[in-house]
DNA sequence: CCATTAAAGGATT
DNA sequence: AATCCTTTAATGG
């Protein structure tokens, strides 16, 4: 009766441990969602009508403050649920969440949220596992932003971009999305130009190549000391 | 050490 | 052509 096979869901986070009519339950409840790049997919404090499984693409969870300056609070990529307000008992969105590139989505109706929640522990755990998981992050983040220095925090992001997403390439390990000098400045705290002038002197020193919106690591080992390095 | 401001040039649409 | 992104330099906290 669906068009959507649960090889697509199987074996993601949100779904480890289940079982395979379980799988069809959900995944029959489902709808696919387009969301082009550029595009704001939720915004903050809006009612949070569906929750999400990002199958391909990439998105940006931003902040906003009163005066317009942004702040990207985490990336989601392939495999991950994102939206998912209910569990952590909202019922309206947390934050922005924007198409980083052409992304594909599946949704279900923020209404069947508690029900499945019953139906399904397996998908209860995993929930408040990932919840648990990115508060764990942002926790280290905040470490991050109060006792690192810029330079640390800046070769931190671009490891854990590399990691989270690197495509191997003949120079090195290519950071997968579009991503500005901005995008990395509002993910530690620091202004494009300080990033522009970090990013520059370690092209001069080989460690990274760049270009607009687009990072390789060359010397992950080199901008390791440089993130865990205290001293100058 | 880092933010701010300003200026200018390249890339993208 | 207009807009977006990056670089560089100067200044000041």
């Amino acid at each position: 009766m669906n068009r959507l096979d649960i090889s697509l869901i199987r074996d993601l986070p949100p779904f480890v441990g289940m079982e395979v009519v379980d799988l069809q339950n959900i995944l029959a409840q489902a709808t696919a969602h387009r969301h082009e790049k550029g595009t704001t997919i939720f915004s903050e404090s809006e009612k949070a009508n569906y929750f999400y499984l990002l199958l391909d693409g990439h998105i940006r969870v931003v902040k906003i403050n009163q005066n317009g300056e942004q702040m990207i609070a985490r990336y989601i990529s392939a495999g991950e649920s994102y939206g998912i307000a209910k569990a952590i008992g909202r019922d309206t969105y947390p934050a922005n969440a924007v198409a980083a590139v052409d992304c594909l989505s599946l949704a279900w109706p923020t209404k069947i949220w508690d029900d499945i929640i019953l139906q399904h522990p397996n998908f209860a755990t995993n929930s408040y596992q990932t919840v648990g998981k990115r508060l764990f992050e942002t926790q280290e983040r905040m470490l991050e932003l109060a006792t690192a220095k810029v330079e640390q925090r800046v070769a931190n992001v671009i490891l854990k971009l590399a990691n989270q997403t690197g495509k191997k390439t003949e120079e090195g390990i290519l950071i997968d999305f579009p991503i500005s000098r901005q995008d990395i400045s509002e993910m530690t705290g620091t202004t494009l130009h300080t990033v522009s002038r970090l990013m520059s002197a370690w092209e001069d020193k080989g460690w990274v190549k760049s270009g607009r919106q687009k990072i390789v690591l060359v010397e992950g080992h080199k901008l390791m000391l440089v993130a865990t390095n205290a001293a100058d």
